[in-house]
DNA sequence: CAGTTATATAATATATTTGTTATATAAGTT
DNA sequence: AACTTATATAACAAATATATTATATAACTG
């Protein structure tokens, strides 16, 4: 599976953003993290290992807490994929196709 | 599911990635989308209806043939989302957490 | 009209994802 | 040492996703 596979599968969940939202706000543990959820912990767990497998967050081992933090290469390469669209669809706003393909649409 | 679910999940497998990076260059039917992979056309359709569903890309009618392009609207939605992320990574750049977290990760 | 082309849909098999419960492990506490 | 806490892992069930083949439909073409 490719990173960028990886790191949109991540994201498509709910429960993961919610997650990574929660870490933009700063580091927390596993059970800090599953306490607003009504899901059990290795539920929770298994969305870390999910969000660590697509490089989106980073874990530290702290005694028996395992703090996580958001990880910062992840949502590079994600925005230079999207960069891609983004340029087309500034390109394409002006595209003779595009304008005959509206007008087609109004008729 | 949620706009973000689907576009996400969507952009998630690499053959619609492949797709929309084709579409970056202009519209194209479904036979024109389905000609370099190595899978059938029924696939395609559905990867396509996919697309469709997560706002990312249009199709417009043109007698037996239904050229598809970029949709403007998914890819403003993510960026918004991914923006939070962002914000966050240059945040905790300086954060003082993150720099005892990493302190104690070189222990 | 008969045949072909472009596309969609249904049925189905398989794989993957996501959650649960039960259990293991390692560290912290008393 | 015994108990608790924080987390991980395994086994399993249910839901979802992806591809295939077969077939339907609607628009072209001769």
């Amino acid at each position: 599976m490719s990173n960028l596979d990886a790191a949109f599968s991540a994201l498509a969940d709910p429960t993961r953003r919610a997650i990574l939202a929660r870490l933009a706000l700063g580091e927390a543990t596993v059970m800090e993290l599953a306490e607003p959820f009504e899901m059990t912990q290795p539920a929770i767990s298994r969305h870390l290992k999910v969000l660590e497998g697509a490089g989106l967050i980073l874990r530290r081992v702290e005694g028996t807490k395992r703090p996580c933090r958001l990880a910062p290469t992840a949502v590079n390469e994600i925005d230079q994929w999207l960069g891609m669209l983004r340029q087309a669809l500034s390109a394409n706003y002006n595209r003779l196709d595009d304008v005959l393909a509206a007008m087609k649409t109004n008729e």
